[in-house]
DNA sequence: TGTGAAACTCTTGGTGC
DNA sequence: GCACCAAGAGTTTCACA
């Protein structure tokens, strides 16, 4: 990982339709030399899918919420129950009481109202509290670093001369 | 928008590297029907972007946050504020008291603590509760209803095969 | 590990149904 | 709106440095 392969990430989560030849001249490597990289970060696991990014509205979720799940047992292995809801995003076991957070996107605010009692249904769920989303910032991708695009020569020389 | 444009969806959400033949083939139409599909959801903004999904802990953002950070102020016009902070990887203005919620992935919980003094300083922040997140249950794409093809033979499938 | 070129796929437009 | 087909573009591999 060094940053060379920060910067393909960074480019491919901006646009992973690009073409390895694209990609190659924006990092100053051959088309073949790009491909490689990327092949081997994927192996690794450190890029785990290529996927794209789908307006909620258009799949009628245009109601966000945040769920604070509180609980009196040990919610630690129960990441099948919540994933069996459809309409959860993300679930996240969080520090303090025992409690979950789970991200939700439904069509209404009677739909939230469903996920909630299917909620309830889980085994040792003793408490819900919904928080409704009114607007959106943003959602980007994680930061990979700073990935200085084009004809951004490094100064300072950190880059060490190729000597054969 | 009908159950292919959907089963397309889902199909994509799962792995945009396939070619649209697999695509096709996948849903019972030609690669170029699916092609032609798949430009238009792009062009009206049912796909917004394909990108790369990232393993956090591979970028040394191994820790993951939800800060809740109320105000004095309106916040609905401050954005750019929270863009400012390359940690912040959403921000959604929520109900209640004037609050926005924002979820933070840093390197360790003391560059956590750093993002709380940042926030602190955008004009009209007057508190921070932040929840660190123990253990992620899953984090998913949203469900595009249900996806199963006409004959869904899930055979020898996900892998692409590759005959040389 | 990177380059350059060759072989092979896929994408992407055009035509007809 | 879809199937079929052809040309051009992109991917992927390999010998070599």
């Amino acid at each position: 990982m060094d940053d060379i392969d920060r910067q393909l990430i960074a480019l491919l989560q901006q646009d992973a339709t690009q073409s390895y030849a694209a990609l190659g001249k924006a990092v100053g490597l051959s088309a073949g030399a790009a491909h490689e990289r990327v092949r081997k970060l994927r192996g690794q696991g450190v890029i785990r899918a290529t996927t794209v990014d789908v307006d909620p509205a258009a799949l009628d979720r245009g109601v966000l919420a945040f769920v604070l799940v509180d609980s009196t047992a040990w919610m630690g292995d129960r990441a099948e129950d919540f994933a069996a809801v459809p309409e959860i995003q993300e679930a996240h076991v969080i520090a303090g009481s025992a409690a979950v957070l789970v991200k939700v996107r439904t069509s209404t605010t009677e739909r939230l109202q469903d996920v909630l009692r299917r909620l309830y249904a889980i085994d040792g769920v003793s408490g819900t509290q919904a928080t409704v989303v009114l607007e959106t910032f943003f959602e980007r991708p994680l930061d990979a670093g700073q990935a200085l695009p084009l004809g951004s020569a490094r100064l300072g020389g950190v880059t060490p001369a190729r000597r054969r």
